[in-house]
DNA sequence: ATCTGTTCTTATCTTTTGTTATCGTTTTGG
DNA sequence: CCAAAACGATAACAAAAGATAAGAACAGAT
């Protein structure tokens, strides 16, 4: 059984390594800390309000991470398999967190405590370094999704995800929650489809 | 004359303090790369399509960063006295950058070559963990300008900026600029603002 | 298999925003 | 100091998006 969580800790390794080579006591710096949860679909594993601790690595599932407001949602974010996955704003920040994430399907995530991985950041360079990268890579998206709510209009941006690498991917989550991803009412994306797919 | 470079110098090093504190010997490794360099205005910093390798820190005078599609442009953010300026997504990617900086006013920076900056990182726990920090900080920002975009209606950003802490410093900023920041046109900005002021 | 709730489309109506053009006013450069 | 350019407000019209509601297709649960 513990097998699973060994296996999960190797594709994580393997995901970490995208950015940073870390020696082995690096790493075994944070192995005991990580565990296996489970979630039902529309379970949440973060909560508006809440100040976020967990950090996740999505093994199975669906996530979408999104905002509230007088009742409605925006869709901000969603996660697939093999990545990284928290509310990294209010890891770092220590406030509650402004979004939740929930599960869009039934999910299963390797976790461990952000405390883990920050004092790991000031124990090791090899860590502290991947703290870096990997701030500059949420960055990077971060920088591109604005900057596409900015510069294009929805039907474009519509068509930037169709373009995009997870197309296959969003095939599987509700239009609806597209739809508020890209800034947009169900019904206006609705009608943008109608729009294209003639074509 | 060299007075003015290490005065300056020394407003940097004040500004990385908020980051993290450097030893004197992490200091050093940077002070000899610095510059000063003085922009008329509406001249550019950075020019888009071009690789950026220069960080700059902001000794007076207003910036903005925006990016040109058909012509059209949209600013994504303004930079003002005593703030670290840079396409730092062009930096860390080594990617043409897809925005240009140019000058409001006349004014003078403090500038760094980032290659330096990045040698540092791997030499320096010091300045690692300014990188990461730096990385963090920046993400937040951008993820709260996302959230504006997705989750305000246009007039509710206009008040948002009204409150914010550079309300004072946009006062100089012509107001074009400002609306195409909003994520608006200029027209559609000037009725907002009649819509509230008579309050 | 049926029932219930969700999801998506479509239609209608309203509101908001964009587009274009005009007109004072201010700023800028020669 | 003056002419030209830039700036901001406003008006009129067109285009796009939101709100709401109705109905069809689908999935999940009992």
């Amino acid at each position: 059984m513990n097998d699973s969580l060994h296996q999960a800790a190797r594709q994580l390794r393997q995901h970490i390594h995208q950015f940073v080579a870390l020696s082995d006591e690096e790493w075994h710096g944070l192995e005991p800390h990580l565990s296996i949860i489970h979630l039902k679909k529309n379970q949440f594993m973060v909560t508006q309000g809440v100040v976020a601790s967990q950090i996740g690595f999505v093994l199975e599932g669906i996530f979408r991470q999104f905002y509230t407001k007088e009742g409605e949602e925006r869709t901000t974010y969603f996660f697939f398999d093999q990545q990284l996955i928290a509310a990294y704003m209010s890891c770092i920040t220590a406030r509650p967190s402004p979004v939740s994430i929930e599960a869009l399907s039934d999910a299963t995530c390797l976790v461990f405590p952000y405390p883990v991985l920050k004092a790991l950041f000031s124990q090791y360079t090899g860590w502290q370094e991947f703290g870096r990268l990997f701030a500059e890579y949420v960055m990077v998206a971060l920088e591109e999704r604005m900057a596409g709510l900015l510069m294009l209009s929805p039907e474009e941006r519509y068509l930037a995800l169709l373009e995009g690498d997870q197309r296959h991917l969003l095939q599987r989550v509700p239009q609806h929650y597209i739809a508020t991803y890209l800034g947009i009412t169900p019904v206006s994306m609705s009608r943008i489809r109608n729009r294209i797919i003639p074509k």
